[in-house]
DNA sequence: ATGACATTTCGGCAATCGCCGAATTGTAAT
DNA sequence: ATTACAATTCGGCGATTGCCGAAATGTCAT
């Protein structure tokens, strides 16, 4: 099956942005739902979201809704992308404190942590609305 | 030799752009000088060249100073990334017309060629600033 | 020294990007 | 039905990108 340039540019590109690279990363290991990959980033979610819509875009990863959970997982094409790609670039790229974070990451409840992100955003929201004490 | 996730991101973000691909794809097989690559893309000589020192700057490429010429030619590094991403990718990426064009231009003599574009220049100049018959 | 010439650098322009917070969507619990 | 909530879409912001033509750079020929 040929591959367009076009279509091979855009997983290049979709590669080439720090944060989306961290996330292939990640996904390579375990599929991840969006809020463990916004605590993985400290992006916010909805910067996440859109990186996760140009990944699947490009076809390097694949999503599948599981009740409110968006369950992201690297797709068979990125997989084998990725293997050679980090295979070529030497050691583990992983290995520059993602792999500590990720281990805390999953160690949590997805459900705990989605509760705690939100505390984070009202707390954050609230005192730059409230300045003064 | 690891290499840094900000080193493997600037090289995917290199070829993550539809010409430095097919820069990169042209130089696989051999070394070409810019007016060569300028007639392969039917690029600006000032766009090409930025395009070459990005990908040089990723390692992607390396240049070769030769009189008045520049040669551009493949990296170690990056032949072995283009093969694996390229072999992963199915069949060849350059067969749509880039292959006829570079033979073409591989058939002229470089000289030329410049002398052509040259040509080619000073007639666009000519004919906007001369608008009527 | 002077002129011709391949390439690069510079200034600028329109388009795209990465990010955010706010609003929206769709699913599950009450 | 209403509420809670994970994720996405939207509007907007500053930064970056890809392109060009003009000017500068460095090399060869005269």
């Amino acid at each position: 099956m040929p591959r367009s340039l076009s279509g091979v540019c855009r997983i290049l590109r979709s590669l080439g942005d720090e944060s989306r690279l961290k996330i292939a990363l990640a996904l390579r290991e375990q599929s991840l739902c969006v809020c463990q990959i916004v605590e993985l980033l400290r992006l916010a979610p909805s910067t996440v979201s859109e990186h996760l819509t140009t990944l699947r875009a490009a076809g390097v990863v694949t999503a599948r809704k599981q009740g409110r959970w968006m369950h992201y997982r690297i797709a068979a094409d990125g997989r084998e992308l990725l293997k050679s790609v980090l295979g070529w670039a030497g050691a583990d790229t992983a290995s520059h404190g993602m792999r500590n974070r990720l281990r805390r990451v999953l160690s949590m409840d997805p459900s705990e942590l989605c509760r705690r992100q939100k505390r984070e955003e009202e707390a954050r929201r609230g005192s730059s609305v409230n300045s003064a004490e």
